[in-house]
RNA sequence: GCCAGGGUAGCUUAGCUGGUUAAAGCAGCGGUUUUGUAAACCGCAGAGCGUGAGUUCGAACCUCACCCCUGGCUCCA
């Protein structure tokens, strides 16, 4: 039985292949499936988008012919002549001699001659008989893009091509529709559409404006955060924005992040000053300005402070990834006997909001790289002794995670939320770390119990990350089918015609009374238009009032799922408010 | 930053092998209508075709530079 990955990766040859007939000049170099197909990335500069359809008939017609792959081990220097001219495959043909494994080329196909076809050096992991293993139609090339040899942006930029493949083109058809169906719902759209905010060329890239519209959600979002952190028993601070350098050569971000900060100069002093990119080391200023004792912990600040990260412009996108940002940030100070209960809480009280939400997660526990040391600070046993406390946490706590190494903060480990959406995509948003480098370094101390002077220990956490990258992926998850707390306008009331129109008004001034966000449709057009722009707009409850309404003082209450028949004014207003109270 | 696409009215799009006043729908505005659960009718206005240079008798269309957006790569405290 073929695999679903063995068919990707014949592909991968297949297109190879193709590559070869069309743009003879075409270094092959690697060629791997991936989650959704393959790819093949070749040194070329003639493979364009328009370069694909070609493409994709060459691979077709090749087909029938690879009836079946033929392969032989060879010597390194055989491979070496054979790929001679092809500085890529030399590459990896020398570290598979250096690591003494075998040097195998795999064949398929033949030449209009009859002889030999393609091919390739490969390690295996092919289907049979591609030509009758990979079904008609089940695949297709997708699109062309840069990528870096060995993914290191030292090396030379390549010409990836992405290919789809699935077992059948029913398949294939699915994953297409279901990309159609996340462009429906994706964040930019549905944010223009709804007006939460706009972006402007005289702002500048990445730095969002929030209009009054999508202000209310940004506020909802820190809202439940504040009343958690409130739970937890944060203290929130507020600091300012522009940072002295000095502050973060100690913290270590100057080292190490200094080409993503955004300075700032002043026209009197010297100090080299920047836009802050992150609180923790603010926060460690509000610890160190008193003296603490090992009784006033844990110390707990929460910030929502804006942050700005000089992010390259190739990088920004949406509100996924912004210049300017906040996070619902929070920084824990606590003594080594206090992190299991502090990361728990800080734990549960993600689960508590994701639960509101109605958000599915999996946890990542996120390892420093054991191959590149260098990238973190500390010592191998503080790192060693922050991983196990928190590993052996996620155990006791039964908690199903997965290890990840190399994605660690450089100053400790930590657990990150991935948050999956509504249709199936993951998003990195909570996370919580555990640093035991940070405190140190700015000299931070309590008084232990035996008046000794005693390092504190640092975690850092986001309950949702950032409430505006968040937005974006709610966005996404709710397809702007906000619930009822959330939506901007909570409710609309739609007049049968203009002489309802005062009845309207004063409905509306009752809702807004009870605290509900409510406006009204009055435009002189017909009901039926004003339920359609209402529907459009996936606004929560529209309330339609004529003269029955306005003779029993009532309203006929629509909702996004179907029609609640007519109620009283005060009845609905009991109803919409238990909802937006307890968050639905 | 790098690779590949793209930028026409507030939005969605047409026009683009160079050739009169750049064409629609929605939204907007003005009328008519006074409407009962997903688009009433008529009219009006709205576009320096991303920006700046160039080629040409003539540029939305060709060339160059820059800006911005999309998808990747790299990065993500």
């Amino acid at each position: 039985m073929a695999s679903l990955e063995e068919k990707r990766h014949t592909l991968a040859h297949l297109l190879a292949a193709a590559v070869k007939n069309l743009h003879p000049d075409a270094l092959p170099t690697i060629g791997p499936a991936i989650d959704t197909g393959f790819y093949y990335d070749f040194d070329t500069n003639a493979i364009k988008e328009d370069s694909l359809p070609a493409l994709q008939k060459e691979m077709e017609k090749l087909l029938p012919d690879w009836t079946e792959f033929t392969h032989k081990e060879v010597s390194a220097a055989e491979a070496r002549e054979f790929f001679k001219g092809n500085t890529f495959k030399k590459e990896l043909i020398e570290e598979l001699e250096q690591k003494g494994e075998a040097i195998t080329l795999y064949t398929s196909g033949r030449l209009p001659d009859g002889s030999q076809g393609f091919t390739d050096l490969c390690r295996g992991g092919h289907v049979e008989n591609p030509a009758k293993n990979i079904a008609p139609g089940s695949f297709m090339l997708d699109k062309v893009a840069g990528a870096y040899w060995r993914g290191s942006e030292k090396n030379k930029m390549l010409t990836r091509v992405y290919g789809l493949a699935f077992d059948t083109k029913e398949e294939l058809d699915a994953y297409l529709a279901q990309r159609e169906e996340a462009k429906k719902r994706d964040h930019r759209k549905i944010a223009r559409e709804q007006g939460l905010l706009v972006f402007s060329d005289l702002v500048g890239s990445g730095m969002p404006l929030f209009t009054p519209k999508g202000n209310i959600i940004r506020n909802e979002i820190i809202g439940l955060s504040r009343e958690l952190n409130i739970e937890l028993d944060f203290g929130e601070v507020h600091t300012p924005n522009v940072n002295k350098g000095e502050l973060f050569k100690i913290s270590g971000h100057y080292d190490k992040y200094k080409e993503d900060m955004l300075s700032v100069s002043s026209q009197y002093v010297d100090d080299e000053m920047f836009l802050k990119p992150m609180n923790c080391p603010q926060h460690t200023q509000i610890y160190a300005a008193f003296p603490r004792s090992y009784r006033d912990l844990p110390i707990r600040f929460s910030d929502f402070a804006v942050l700005y990260r000089d992010e390259r412009p190739g990088e920004l996108s949406g509100l996924t990834r912004l210049r300017s940002f906040s996070q619902d940030d929070g920084h824990i100070f606590c003594r080594e006997d206090q992190i299991e209960s502090e990361v728990s809480n800080v734990l549960a009280a993600i689960q508590k909001a994701l639960k509101i939400y109605k958000i599915d997660y999996w946890m990542r526990f996120s390892l420093r790289d054991p191959n590149n040391k260098a990238k973190y600070l500390g010592s191998d046993e503080v790192w060693e002794k922050a991983q196990d406390i928190m590993r052996r946490l996620l155990l006791e706590k039964k908690i199903n995670f997965k290890e990840a190494e190399g994605e660690a903060a450089f100053y400790g480990p930590k657990i990150d939320i991935m948050a999956v959406d509504a249709i199936g995509r993951e998003w990195q948003i909570s996370t919580v770390q555990l640093d035991f480098n940070m405190p140190g370094r700015f000299g931070l101390e309590y008084t232990a119990e035996d008046g000794s002077k005693k390092t504190p220990v640092m975690i850092h956490r986001a309950l949702i990350g950032s409430p505006d990258r968040f937005m974006g992926m709610l966005i996404e998850h709710y397809a702007g089918a906000f619930p009822t707390w959330l939506a901007p306008v909570q409710v609309k009331v739609l007049s049968v015609s203009e002489k309802h129109s005062d009845y309207a008004q004063e409905v509306v001034a009752e809702l807004k009374a009870a605290g509900i966000r409510a406006e009204t449709d009055d435009s002189n057009e017909t009901l039926g238009k004003k339920i359609r722009a209402g529907k459009t707009e996936k606004i929560p409850y529209l309330l339609v009032v004529g003269d029955k309404e306005v003779e029993s003082k009532t309203v006929s209450v629509e909702t996004r799922d179907g029609s609640l028949g007519t109620v009283a004014v005060a009845d609905f207003i009991q109803r919409a408010t238990e909802d937006i109270k307890a968050r639905k």
